[in-house]
DNA sequence: GACCGCAGGTTCAATGACTGAACCCACAGG
DNA sequence: CCTGTGGGTTCAGTCATTGAACCTGCGGTC
């Protein structure tokens, strides 16, 4: 058969294979249909920190105007965030974690738990705590002490070594200090 | 002001912004420069299952050949994933998970807790419980009565009732059977 | 009321990643 | 020698991401 093999142009399409993992009838990849996608776990990270509004998720991650746009609005019409206007500051919006995006926090936990038992060259970035008893999180974000999974807001975060002690943008440097979880993020309070 | 806003052209970058989160000094961060990527965490999750050869993962993913082979690639640059000639068949290559690869069966674990908790709208696709007593594992891959994280290799994966019972590949028909997880996926065992 | 600046976007061109399909090659068996 | 299979590579088309510029509505100031 020396002549070449000719596709069959059946256009093929018919499936639109957009960003979902099609045929995949798994939880696994139905969950990374909505938090797979570039930037946006470190966005629920944030969020989770207690990061709320636009220009701060903008300074703090460095993504690009447009990639922030689409997925706070992803993760809204998924339900993880929630806008809404500010009530502190009116004609301004925030960015909230619900319920569903708090679920997420053990996620956060075991991956970098990972990322650092992996490539820990460094030190570690953050230290994270149980407010109530003072004891260091276990792997998945439990506290080892009190042995059960410790509600977020109870999540007392603190700066690690591995940490910019003198980071440019605001938000960065609100986030060296000790603060709890969703504790809301205010860069100029007035 | 009339003319447009010119940037303050500062050089910023100097870090190529490739597929690396740039600037983001996060364990999150770095476990997502490796795990991030689209299909990648699939491909990590079928490897757990107990597939190892290309032609395999193909079949059970549906992923194009070339991504396949990029993120086959760069799991075995990681350390996730090692690549080496199939001792039963010669001529032939298996990937198998290091220790590192199993690291990520909790994170796999509790990724697809949420996933089913968020949109678990249908039924669940498979069950997973701890071999040496038959408990059904908790979130996070724990087992909820030894009380401690069961080794994958102790993980018995049952099919649950949101699976396809007729599937055209062989790998997913295989995968429909009861087994433990790391036991190699043997299709035509001659 | 005119002007300003800021929050929170949208638009754009250039680049890079993903997709499906075709092609390729080494090896094993007959 | 011919064929089939495993494990890729190549390619053109499409889609996503990037960085930068632009736009818009609002609240305060003069």
């Amino acid at each position: 058969m020396t002549e070449p093999k000719l596709g069959k142009v059946t256009t093929v399409g018919a499936m639109a294979l957009g960003k979902d993992y099609a045929a995949q009838e798994c939880s696994v990849a139905r969950a990374l249909e909505v938090v797979g996608e570039r930037w946006t776990l470190l966005v629920v990270r944030d969020a989770l920190y207690g990061v709320r509004r636009y220009n701060d998720f903008l300074a703090h991650l460095g993504i690009p105007r447009a990639v922030l746009a689409t997925r706070l609005q992803t993760l809204t019409a998924a339900g993880v965030l929630e806008k809404r206007p500010c009530e502190r500051r009116p004609g301004r919006h925030e960015y909230v974690v619900t319920e569903r995006g708090r679920a997420l926090w053990p996620t956060l936990c075991v991956l970098g738990t990972w990322g650092m038992d992996t490539f820990g060259h460094d030190r570690p970035t953050r230290y994270f705590r149980h407010a109530a008893c003072g004891t260091e999180l276990g792997p998945v974000g439990e506290c080892p002490a009190c042995g059960g999974l410790v509600p977020v807001e109870d999540v007392e975060m603190l700066p690690g070594p591995g940490l910019d002690p003198d980071p440019v943008d605001p938000v960065s440097r609100e986030l060296l200090k000790p603060r709890r979880l969703l504790q809301p993020v205010e860069i100029d309070p007035v």
